[in-house]
DNA sequence: CTTGACTCTGGACTAAAGTCCAGGGTTTAG
DNA sequence: CTAAACCCTGGACTTTAGTCCAGAGTCAAG
C-alpha cells in the first residue's frame, strides 16, 4: 500500500493531479522520492500529509497558513513550536465560537419559524431582510 | 447616524470602498438612495447588510453562498424558506463538528508537548511531520 | 513488442474576490 | 469662492488556488 504513483496518490487523497504538482510548486508537499524517469512516488506520509491540507484547506486555512503550520516541523525551538500551536488554537476557538453564534440566531429562527402561513410571519424572513444580526 | 455616505459606510464596517461597490455589481447590496448627483446614501439597514456578509464570509462562506442566504428574503414560499435555514443550520453544525475534532487534536498536542528539550521530544513536531491526523 | 494508459515539464488559462487607476464631477470647511 | 476631500463610472490589474493544454517520454498488459 505505500510506493504510490501521483495518480494514485490523488485518487487516494481525492484531488486532481495537478493539485498536487501545484502543492509541490508551493512548497506545501514533495514526492518520497522519484524514479529514474522522473516519475514520482509517494509513500503513507505523504498521503497524510495530502489528507491534512485538504481538510485544512476545507476548514478555511489559505495554502499559506497550512504551509506556515507544516512548516513547524522544521523549527528546532520546541517553544516556538508551541506557542504557535496554541495561537492556532486560540484561532480554531474563535472560528467555532462564531459559528456558534450564528448557529444560535439561525436555529432560534427556524423555532420560530411556523412553516406556513402569510410571510410576514416568518421570522427568518424578517431577520434576513432587515438585520443580519449585529 | 442614518443617512451615510459610502466612505462612512466603507469604515463604519471596515470595508474599502471598493468592496462595496464591488458587492453592488454583485447583487449583494445596494444604496437606500442616491443624490441627485449619484451618490450613494445607505441607512443602518444596509449597514447591519454589510456586516452581515463580511461576518458570514469570514467564515467561510462564499459570496454565491451568502447571496444565497440574502435572496431567501424574496422568497414567499414560507416551507422553503425553513427547510433552506435547515439546511444551513447542518451546514454550520458540521463545520463546527469539524473544528472541534481538529481542536481537540491540537490541545491533546500542546498537553503532550513539554515546551522545551530536545526537538524529538515534542509531540507536535511528530504529529506534524509524519502523521498530520486521519 | 506494441498500444493504451500514465507521467513529465512549462506555460497559458480560469474563477473568485477584490484592488487600483484615470478622468472626470461634487461637497464642504474656511 | 476655492481648495481639499469625496464620490462617480468603466475598465484594467492582482492574488489565490487551481485547471488545462501541448509535446514528449514511460509503463504494463496482452
Amino acid at each position: 500500500m505505500t510506493n504510490l504513483s501521483i495518480g494514485q496518490l490523488a485518487s487516494a487523497a481525492n484531488v486532481a493531479i495537478d493539485t498536487i504538482r501545484y502543492y509541490e510548486r508551493n512548497d506545501l508537499i514533495s514526492p518520497a522520492s522519484r524514479l529514474a524517469s522522473g516519475y514520482r512516488r509517494y509513500g503513507m506520509a505523504e498521503l497524510k500529509r495530502l489528507r491534512f491540507i485538504r481538510r485544512a484547506k476545507n476548514l478555511g486555512f489559505s495554502l499559506d497558513d497550512i504551509r506556515a503550520l507544516l512548516a513547524l516541523s522544521k523549527e528546532e525551538d520546541i517553544s516556538k513550536v508551541k506557542r504557535a500551536a496554541q495561537n492556532k488554537l486560540e484561532d480554531i476557538d474563535e472560528r467555532i465560537a462564531e459559528l456558534q453564534r450564528i448557529r444560535a440566531g439561525l436555529h432560534a429562527l427556524i423555532d420560530a419559524c411556523p412553516g406556513h402561513g402569510r410571510a410576514d410571519a416568518c421570522p427568518i424572513l424578517n431577520a434576513l431582510s432587515q438585520e443580519p444580526s449585529q
